[in-house]
DNA sequence: CCAGAATGCGAGTGACCGCTCGCGTTTGTC
DNA sequence: GACAAACGCGAGCGGTCACTCGCATTCTGG
């Protein structure tokens, strides 16, 4: 949702709640060209993000990429951090998608460890090479304390999919355990991730495999497998 | 782009070869109160870097951490991204004497695959726990491209070094697959160390000790043990 | 003890960046 | 066509940052 740009002095902060409720959500006339503008924003905030970073990116370059001026950007975003997170949260939004639907079997009982593992990975890899300021936005060390709240929420709730999945395995354990194995699990995933995008063509698709096994011998041994050494 | 700004000054960069072989590295007299600034001026810039990160660190904060002026910071250093480097070399060479001692162990054979990975994970996390500028200014997005080089060496040598430990294990797989498995091997780990340093204490322990059980997990299998379902 | 180098200072400089402001242009509504 | 609101522009403002410069202070060899 584009924030409206906030015009400070008159009316500041919350307090004036009255007058806020009046005036909070004033519907726009030409929606169609600022939409437009948004969105053309948003992808050169993308281009600029994922090769500089957030806080190298300037709002300046911003614009120059989308071919506005900076006063335009200014026209449909209060600052640099509101673009953040309004390309944040559309990204994360389609992110929250994608893992509902790899995430969440029909049948948890009947689809095998390698299946969910397979399609999830696929799936995560897909996406942040469809969307490469994603990667960019959520693990830049700079990025304001608003995104950074988000992304916790969103892997916040990764981890308790990852949770219900593993469960099911390990009854006995306690749910702290539970819960490191799903942490330790995405991180293995983001570790293989960042090997998989810096590789290309047959070199990639080996380390997708070699993730896939590693996620494979980390969880296995949890499904009921036992190891004996055969020298 | 925000170029160093080239100063025309009498020993600058490349170019008067003749001149810099004369006057590369005139040796400074008053060594001693110099070089306790300068380890005192690293020390707060690992200060710094380790709170706020490369970019974000500004040279005025680090001379005031170190309770000098920035004209005295200027003395030691022609630039920021000098201090970074300086200090990224000094940490980079504590980083490898340490793998040093713990990846090399005297007769590799006799030595448990638990042992080396019980080590070596002991000794990293010893070692981020007291150097915590070493992660900022090895995984910022935005460090200066020379620290980037370093640490690509130093990575590198980390990878070979694992790739020689594994390597016995799996004497028919190729030596691509070997890398892989190392660099996954250095992934995981770091991933493991995220959520190490995430946490305190008891918990701490416990991924500590999930870490090495993922580990082991990975690379077990190359140790000639198989796995049977006993559902 | 003294010339001179090394060290120390901190206000200042130029460049850049986030953001604003005044004003002109387009577009929907009557 | 007239009006107003949304859109668009780009020079410029205030601030920060990396870095400098002229000058004062401390040390050391002779």
């Amino acid at each position: 949702m584009p924030e409206k740009p906030e015009k400070a002095g008159t009316e500041t902060t919350a307090g004036t709640e009255t007058a806020a409720a009046t005036a909070e959500e004033r519907p726009r006339r030409r929606q169609a060209r600022g939409e437009r503008r948004i969105t053309q924003l948003l992808e050169a905030a993308a281009a600029v993000f994922s090769t500089t970073g957030y806080t190298a990116a300037s709002t300046n370059a911003i614009a120059r990429e989308a071919g506005v001026s900076p006063g335009t950007l200014y026209q449909f975003f209060p600052n640099k951090e509101a673009i953040a997170i309004e390309l944040g949260s559309r990204l994360m939004h389609e992110m929250r998608q994608s893992y509902d639907e790899v995430l969440t079997p029909a049948d948890p009982a009947a689809t095998s460890l390698e299946e969910v593992i397979t399609g999830a990975v696929d799936r995560f890899i897909e996406f942040n090479g469809r969307h490469p300021a994603f990667f960019a936005l959520m693990h830049g060390p700079d990025i304001p304390g608003r995104i950074a709240e988000e992304h916790d929420a969103l892997h916040t709730t990764l981890v308790a999919r990852v949770e219900t999945l593993v469960a099911p395995f390990v009854p006995d354990a306690p749910a702290p355990a539970v819960t490191r194995t799903a942490r330790m699990c995405v991180g293995i995933y983001k570790a293989g991730l960042e090997l998989i995008l810096a590789h290309e063509g047959a070199e990639r698709e080996a380390y997708i495999q070699e993730l896939k096994e590693a996620l494979l011998r980390y969880l296995r041994p949890l499904t009921g497998a036992s190891c004996v050494d055969t020298p």
